[in-house]
DNA sequence: ATACCTGCAAAGTCTTTGCAACATG
DNA sequence: CATGTTGCAAAGACTTTGCAGGTAT
């Protein structure tokens, strides 16, 4: 697996995390924890339950969306909110600021990572008076395959 | 109403566009059209259900996810993903790009004007081979009334 | 031993769809 | 008057919740 060398340092970060939040580590949400971090992909909560059902049978629909949520609450996944009307998941990994974006085509979902928002910040900081601390960019387009055959 | 002189050309020009697709001016979209016209919001669904149901009462909520569809076919409003599970929208204006600024507290909504993505969309074109045709982005922080009291 | 966690099924919420009556161009 | 449109209610899709039994620490 390509990005087996950030598996164990990851796990036992995200491990120590539940824990000092006095929260268990159980099977499925190891088993959950484990797909998302050897994915490349953004799962949706179907793709997680159909996926980590294979190493983890048995597992409920309402334990995937509960481990999401504790993940979520924790700061070790982010949401991608994309017009489907459902969320997308995907494992922070540390100094890995990126955005993503859609094919409006084939739906697929690429990964860029140049962002200049940063340099926005104080502008929109002193005009809006919010404090800023996270943002999010999707771009929408046709990815090369969809555009060569439109 | 403050924004009353954009009223009469965009309206025009929205009921134009749904002629000349071949769809029909009926009183349940004007209703929703004018209110979203007005609105200096970012209603969804519900919003619009009962806001506009003072105008047209007995208008039902199938018409008004019908009416949304229909309006985002024909690129007259934009939709906001936010982390809420369902979706806002947003009447377009023309030459208005701007983006949003959630507060993570009161969930206050805010326009910014700068954007300076256009600088990289040739960088993320030619690193992704994708052709992009928009993007949206959404900053998260807290309004200067909630940094205030926390 | 004591929280916490799980799977299940039921309940909840939001959105879509089929249909007969109606309205627009 | 042909075709699109509407409200309604039912169906569908997705998510949350209550609970009794099970499990991590």
């Amino acid at each position: 697996m390509a990005n087996n060398f950030r598996f164990k340092p990851l796990l036992e970060k995200i491990k120590n995390e539940i824990k000092k939040h006095g929260y268990k580590i159980t099977g499925p949400r190891l088993a959950i924890i484990e797909f998302l971090i050897h994915t490349e992909g953004h799962p949706d909560i179907d793709d997680l339950y159909s996926e980590v059902s294979k190493d983890y049978p048995g597992i409920g629909v309402a334990t995937v969306y509960r481990t999401m949520d504790l993940l979520r609450q924790l700061n070790l996944i982010n949401t991608l909110e994309l017009p489907e009307g459902r969320q997308r998941y995907e494992i922070i990994l540390p100094e890995d600021h990126h955005h993503h974006l859609v094919c409006m085509e084939c739906k697929r979902i690429v990964e860029f990572g140049n962002c200049n928002f940063k340099h926005l910040v104080e502008d929109i900081e002193s005009s809006t008076r919010f404090k800023i601390y996270s943002h999010s960019t999707v771009a929408y387009g046709l990815c090369p395959h969809c555009s060569a055959s439109s």
